[in-house]
Formats: structure tokens, sequence, C-alpha cells
RNA sequence: GCCCGGGUGGCGGAAUGGUAGACGCUGAGGACUUAAAAUCCUUUGCCCGCAAGGGCGUGCGGGUUCGAUCCCCGCCCCGGGCACCA
């Protein structure tokens, strides 16, 4: 492909230019990256986007092209960049519109990412579209699975009852965002809280490593944060009391061990185990009722209501194993059921909601923690003191006292320090059809042991720990499709309405469910033919649930390092030649899930000796979120959102991305000003003018032959460095200004050197690639502008002889001079007190104080 | 309630201890034009003043400093996240 300027473009014809310029770039392959070139790597990723039918919007195109500006700017200065593209494709839009329309989610899917794609080129993205991946090819597909066997060969993946968004009037489980207000999205209809077979991943077993790792990252600090509080790693003891009367314990987790001698009553959250077994028999019936009535109630529910703490008692008493005490035993929903052990020792001395319960309920109240000795404590009281009332700890500070206690309660074994998280375990499986199906057969006992002893490929890919659950009087065990014999693919749906009765729509395709499974191979057959020969088939079930999601997203940036590796997600050599991405950006709506679930799917891979970092994402950068014309978040229901392709049309490509990145910091969020658009494209408009002639070649004032005026040479060179330094650090706004600024200046020129221009050339290119492109075409470019170097500066040229510097006095400007850069500060006072604005001030006072910071201002402090 | 961000002209923003408002948008005036668009020139923080000039000014109140948009303390407002996590 020759590199040649557009033909036939008369005037800044945008459109011509753009097409003419992505025509190149395709057929050139301009941004293929080749794995394992001599050029350093610079790999950027943009989060991965979903592509909707609503086509790109204004953060997608902020995104990419903040990312595309990044990249073509490394490319210039001799990186190998790969920027790649893809897409997260599976996920319920595509699936409701099939089940709306009968239109399979795989033609949703091919239409809606073509269209993207599209966009994307018309944006003028730099993409190695060569790499271009989606998460619902099988081929991905087949990795995806692969990845979740890794997990599940080392216990990390386990089913368990969990609670779902049950809409019986729809006959489906929904996702929380198509529950409002308790209320189905569709139909309004009401939606219930039930209990499904689930497969969740053990993330809790990397609770510290996900802490530790955030370390070693270079991420925004507020989105750190948020992980580190979503981790909510907590320090503390489980202490065990003894139920009066009967052969139980109850096990709380307490941060405040040290108050443990004020805890005067007890509460079990209502799904706690014991409940039933501690409940006296008066009070059988006000625990049931309060049970049925907490599990009624919705997430949303609990929260409205939490300022009125409600509980009952179940008539059974503790023993608290410090002073043998006798507290009662309540069961409250003040008291989650998922954290901790579910109970807890209450200190309303020393506890808010404590406090409020015994309030409510008349409970006894002892306070043991002090601000000091001589003050009494306002109660509740839950900061750190010392300890009284406390027998040994008396007179300890909190530290001490939670020390010591755990001390004594560990050489009694009536407790022991202890670690709790936030975090829960990640609920892993949707009762969905347009997701990946789970690389897993269900079979009984019998089949179970016999892939146990037979040594193949499913043995090698079980856990230790079998995995199985109980349903109808029988156990049903999971058993490994093994990496040979993946992908496992959906089944042709006609029907993508829901099953009805809570399961994946894939449950009603009964021929895919019900299989023959080869305990040895692995090997699958439709049960719908007779049994295989041979002794290792036996009658195994399909799972029917898919995975969410996440799971595509949590790995893409392995494939794109080498999209087509056929023996692992990518090959060794790919992942040693780009490591990880140098550069991630996305939105920080993800600085919680996917973030966390993707560290943590890497560092398990990084345990199994698949990829060489210990992160996935050593840097990351957030783009702000860009509002509509109207100052509030871009949606369809305001009629406030901006396509990219309408301005496209009207101003151009580059124009669109100049003010992206002129609009202000790349991070901060602000609204969008069609008017806006108006600054940049006169300022490519002016650039066009500027350097081009109207036959097609250069302008005249363009001239090889020519020397730029000493102030052109100046400004050229501190607007390499400006650009330079702003482009290092994302500063787009900045550069774009310094630009203006130059342009505004070689514009009063009579002639610009070639020099010159081929430096504005490649300085604007990151920006504005297809104006770029040309002015480097016409300019005598051979090959691409992102291939023409980087250009530098001359620190000399940017010592100033003369510096203008402020004149003040008492700290408030009066006057300003030009003065040489080294002149001496009794010089410079001299200057100012000759100078009649200065003088003025300086009437009839002393001058007590000279401060001079030369280049910058003289003070004067007179008095 | 707790944890993060953020408040600068009519608007987007620039300047992180040294002349606040770069650059751009908008508005006003002018040139070119039969006219308009486009383009170019001048001007555009607020108040007083014919002007020269002066005063005020970076959410509010204090503090540190010769000097604060910038650092410290206490508030107010806006945005985001978490939310009975023991």
């Amino acid at each position: 492909m020759e590199y040649a300027r557009a033909e036939g473009c008369a005037g800044y014809d945008f459109s011509a230019l753009e097409r003419h310029w992505q025509g190149y770039w395709d057929a050139a392959g301009t941004f293929a990256a080749p794995t394992g070139d001599g050029r350093a790597p610079y790999y950027i990723l943009d989060m991965f986007p979903y592509p909707s039918g609503a086509g790109l919007h204004a953060g997608h195109a902020e995104n990419f092209t903040g990312t595309d500006v990044l990249g073509r700017f490394k490319r210039a200065q001799g990186r190998n960049v790969l920027h790649p593209m893809g897409w997260d494709a599976f996920g319920l839009p595509a699936e409701q519109y099939a089940v709306k329309t009968g239109v399979h989610p795989a033609e949703t899917t091919r239409v809606n990412t073509d269209n993207f794609r599209r966009q994307m080129k018309a944006l003028g993205l730099g993409i190695d579209w060569s790499r271009e991946i989606n998460t619902t090819d099988p081929d991905y597909v087949r990795w995806t699975q692969w990845i979740f066997l890794q997990l599940f060969q080392k216990g990390l993946a386990y089913v368990d009852e969990r609670p779902v968004n049950w809409c019986p009037a729809l006959g489906t489980v929904l996702a929380n965002e198509e529950v409002i207000d308790g209320k189905s999205e569709v139909g309004g209809h009401p939606v219930e809280r039930r209990a499904l077979r689930q497969w969740v991943l053990r993330i809790t077993a990397y609770a510290d490593r996900l802490l530790d790792g955030l370390a070693d990252v270079d991420w925004p600090h507020s989105t750190k944060s948020k992980q580190i509080h979503w981790i909510g790693r907590s320090t503390g003891a489980q202490v065990f009391f003894p139920v009066k009367g009967q052969d139980a314990r109850i096990e709380v987790f307490t941060t405040r061990a040290d108050t443990l001698h004020g805890a005067t009553y007890m509460v079990l959250a209502p799904e706690h185990g014991l409940v039933d077994s501690l409940t006296t028999p008066e009070h059988v019936e006000a625990v049931a009722a309060y049970r049925s009535q907490a599990a009624a109630k919705s997430d949303l529910a609990r929260t409205e209501l939490s300022k009125e703490k409600t509980g009952v008692p179940t008539g059974a008493f503790a023993i608290n194993p410090v002073n043998g005490k006798e507290i009662p035993i309540w069961v409250a929903d003040y008291v989650l059921g998922g954290y901790g052990t579910g109970a807890i020792m209450a200190v309303p001395a020393h506890d808010e909601r404590d406090y409020a319960f015994a309030q409510t309920f008349g409970l006894e109240i002892v306070p043991v923690v002090r601000p000091d000795e001589a003050t009494e404590p306002t109660l509740p009281f839950e900061g750190d003191g010392l300890a009284f009332n406390s027998g040994s700890l008396d007179g300890l500070t909190t530290d001490q006292a939670k020390e010591r206690i755990i001390e004594e309660l560990s050489g009694s074994h009536q407790g022991q320090a202890m670690v709790q998280y936030r975090l829960r375990d990640w609920l892993f499986s949707r009762q969905r059809f347009w997701g990946e199906p789970f690389p897993v057969v269900w079979v009984d006992e019998a089949a179970y042991k016999a892939a146990r002893a037979v040594a193949g490929d499913v043995a090698a890919a079980l856990p230790e720990t079998p995995v199985q659950y109980a349903e109808g009087g029988r156990t049903w065990h999971a058993l490994p499709i093994p990496p040979s014999q993946l992908p496992v693919t959906l089944p042709d749906l006609a029907d993508f309405r829901p099953s009805g009765n809570g399961e994946s729509p894939l449950a009603k395709a009964t021929d895919w469910i019900a299989v023959w499974f080869n305990v040895r191979s692995g090997e699958t057959r439709s049960a719908s033919l007779p049994r295989p020969e041979g002794t290792d088939w036996v009658a195994a079930q399909r799972e029917s649930n898919t995975m969410p999601q996440w799971a595509g997203s949590c790995w893409y940036y392995l494939r794109y390092m080498d999209p087509a590796c056929a023996v692992a997600p990518a090959s060794p050599e790919a992942l040693q030649y780009w490591k990880a991405p140098d550069f991630y950006m996305g939105g920080t709506e993800h600085a919680v899930l996917h973030l966390l679930y993707a560290r943590f799917w890497h560092q398990v891979l990084f345990d199994a000796g698949v990829v060489p970092t210990r992160e996935p994402f050593p840097k990351l950068f957030h783009q702000g979120i860009i509002l509509g014309e109207d100052g509030e978040k871009m949606s369809k229901s305001r009629g406030n959102v901006v396509n990219p392709d309408d301005f496209i049309k009207t101003h151009g490509a580059d124009t669109f991305r100049a003010y992206l990145m002129f609009m202000g910091p790349l991070e901060d969020e602000k609204p969008w000003q069609t008017k806006g658009l108006e600054g940049p494209h006169r300022f490519l408009q002016r650039v066009w003018r500027e350097f081009t002639g109207e036959t097609g070649g250069l302008a005249e004032k363009v001239r090889s032959d020519a020397t730029d005026s000493l102030p052109t040479q100046k400004l050229v060179h501190a607007t390499i460095k400006k650009v330079t330094e702003d482009f290092e650090s994302l500063r787009y706004n900045t550069a774009l200004s310094q630009m203006m600024i130059l342009l505004n200046h070689l514009i009063k020129e009579p002639v610009i050197s070639d020099e010159t221009a081929r430096t504005f050339a490649r300085l604007l290119a990151p920006i504005a690639p297809h104006i770029g492109e040309e002015l480097w075409a016409r300019l005598g470019g051979r090959t691409s502008v992102v291939d023409g170097g980087w250009p530098t500066y001359d620190p000399a040229l940017l010592v100033e002889d003369e510096v203008q510097i402020g004149l003040l006095v008492n700290g408030k400007p009066r006057s300003e001079a030009r003065v040489p850069k080294d002149a001496s500060e009794a010089d410079v006072v001299t200057l100012a007190q000759n100078d009649p604005k200065v003088a003025a001030f300086l009437e009839g006072k002393t001058i007590r104080k000279v401060i001079y910071v030369p280049g910058k201002i003289l003070n004067l402090v007179a008095t």
C-alpha cells in the first residue's frame, strides 16, 4: 500500500481525508503489533466494551480516543504499541431482545459488533484489528471454561443454595438491575427471594492477596480505597459462649474483645443454625413468626427499617465465659447471617446498635471502658480508653486489653484471635441462556467414584474434595468436562423464554442436558443416542446454569496478547513479551467488581504458573464521565445523548477527537457543549489553511529554504517540550492549547520552514491523526506519521535572556518589568524604585524587607 | 452515618507557594461583502471612574507566610461509593 496524500481534496474536506487515511491504515496494517518485535512493547488496554444496540456513546469515544492518543504518541517514540479491541458480547440485553423478538442473540451480537467496529474505525482509532476477540466465540469460550476448570480443580468453585430474585409471574430469575422497588422492571410483578443451587467462587480465599497486591499497582487512590473497603479486612477475636443447660455453644466474632465483661446479651441472626434448637417451647411461635417475617423482607426493606431495632427473645441463656454471668439470647435481624459467625455478643455500653436495641427492650447496660480514670463514659462510648469493671483487664488501654483477653481466652480454649472479611464469595452462576456453559456434568455417587478410580482427563481435573449437592433424596456429584473436550458450546435453541421453574432456558434443551459421559476421557454423547460401547460411559446431566458476564472480561487482556493460541489462554512467549497492559483505562463504575474479579482470576492463574505477573493491571486510569449539554448524566430518557456519528459527519473525526481531548482533564467529569466543538474545529481549519496549498501541495509560505525567526524557533521548541510532557501525563487539553498558541503565532509569520511544519504535523497527529497524516504526506513523508519519529527540543533555545517579572509592594502586584534573567537583586530593586507605579506605593514608607525570586517576582515589604 | 472526589469569569477550563483567569466557547464593536455565511481585527471577571487609575475577587470563616486558588484548622454545598459488617 503506497503512502500518498488524499487526491482531489479541495479545502479542508475532512470526510474525504478521513476516508482516505482510514482506508490506508486498514490496507497497510499500520497498527498491527507483532509479538516479539525488537522494539520495546507498550500494551494499552481499554475496558472491554459491551456491544449494545445503541452503539458507541460519548464515554466510549473519550476512553478510546484517550488511549489512542497515548498509543500513537508512544508509537512515534519508537515503542511497539499494542492497542487491541474486542467484545464482551455475552449478557442480558441480547437475551432479552431474543425473548421479545426471537432474533438469536448471536445475530444481535454480530450486528452490534459490526456497528461498533464501524464507529471505532470512523473515529480513526489505531487498533490492531487482527487481534479482535469476542467472548461468545467458541474458541474464546473454550479458554474461559478452561480457566473455570483451574478454579474447580483447586477447590475454588463450589455449589451452595443462595437466594435469587424470583419473579413468579415471569417465571424467571431477575438480575438486581431488573428489580425496581421490589417489582420486576418488565411488567411490575412482585419479586421474592428464593434459594437456588448456585455456583460460587471462593474469592475470600484470596482476600489477603487481593488486599496486599494493591500496594504494588499504580492505581487511582480512590479506587484502591474502594477495593480495600470492599474486602473489609477486620481483625478481632472469636469467642465461645456456652449455652446454659445445653450441649451447645455460640461462636461470635468481635473486634472489641476488650469489652467482653460488658456483654449483657447475645443476638443470633434469624438465619442462624442454632435458633431452632435453642428456642424454648414458650418462645417457639414468636421466634418462628419473626424469622419468616425477616425472610420475607428484601434487602431494601431491611435497610429502610434500620432505625427501628426489632427482635425476639429465644428464652435461652448463654454464659459469659469471663464472668459466668447468664445473659439472654435474642434473635434480631440487625445481625447479618452472612457476616462473621452470624451471631454477636452485645455490648450495649460500647456499641451504638446494641445500645439502641437494649434501650428498646430494656436490657442491662454495663459500661466497661472509660475515656480516662477520672471520667465516666457517655453511653454509648465507642472510642478507645481504659478498661474498668473488667477483672484482670482493669486499667489496661483498649489495645492492651484486647491483646490480654485474647491470650486468656486462647489459654482456656474459650476463644482465639480471628480475622474477618466483608468480602463474600462470588456468586458465579446465572439462570440464563446467553452465557458460557459450565464445563461440568452432574452424576450419581457411583459414577463419581468410577471417575475418581479411573486415571484419565476427568480424574486429573477433579478437586480433592467433591463438589456435590443433595436434591430429592439423591446426591449429585460434579464431574469436570476436561480441557481436551472443550469448548462446551450452547445448544441451538429456538425458544429463549425462561423455563418457568427458575432454571436457565437451557434446561429445556433436553437433548443437550441429558448425556452419556465417559468418566475416563470426558467425552459426551447426547442421551437421545444409544449408550456408547465400553464401561466408562455413565448417565449424566449437564449443568444448565451459565457463567455471568464477568467471566469473559476477567481474562480478555490475556487473550489479546495471543488471540489465536490453541494450547493456552495465551502462549508463554506472548505473555513474556507483553507481560501486562502498561496502561489500562476505563470508567470508575468498574472500580470494584470487574477489577477485583479479574485480579482474583489473575492471581489464581499466577499460582498455576499460567501468567508471569502477580497483578493484571499495573497502571490504571479512569476517564471522567461526559455529561449531557444540560449538565446531567446522558440518558435516552433525558434526550441529551451525544452520538459520535452525528458530529463525525458534521465536523469530522479529527475535530470530534480534538474536542473530547480539549474539554478538560481526562479524569474530570465534564459537560458536553456542542458550541465548544467550534474551537477545535476552527483550529484544524486554520491548520489546514496555514500549511496546505489550494492546488493540493503545501502553502506557499511553507518553504524548505526558509529559516524561522528566533522567536518562532523558541516557541516551536517550547511547544515540543510542553506537548511531550503533557502527553506523557495525559494532559491533552493543555497540550492542545499549546499547539493553538504556536499556530496563532505561525499565522503571523511571513514564512515557515518545512522542518517546523513537520514538527507541527507530528505533534498534532496523535490527537488529529487524519490531518496529521495528510500534512505529513504532503511534507514528503514516506510512511505513516506514527513512524515519523517524535520531535525533540533543543534546551538551549528555551533559555530566555530576558524575563518578565512582577513588581510587588507588600505582596500586591503593582507593576511589571522586563529584566535580564540573571539580574541582581540590587538592580531590580533600583528599577522598581524608579517605576512610578511602584514608587507611588512606596511614598513615605521605608523598605523593611526585599524578597526576590529571579524570573518570577520582586516583593518590597514597606511600612 | 462512614469513606473518596470536587467548588476559579456568562460557559469549558489554565495556573499547585510567586504578576489569578492561559487556551477555547459565548457576547459586543469593527473590516471584507449588494447582503449573508465564512474569515480577519479589537474587546469581554466584578465595582467606581470621561480617563489616568483605584478597589474587590478562586464556596464560607479562621490560621501559617513577605506572598495562599495552592499548605493547615473549622464549616457549607455538589458528585460518587459503602451503608446495622459487630
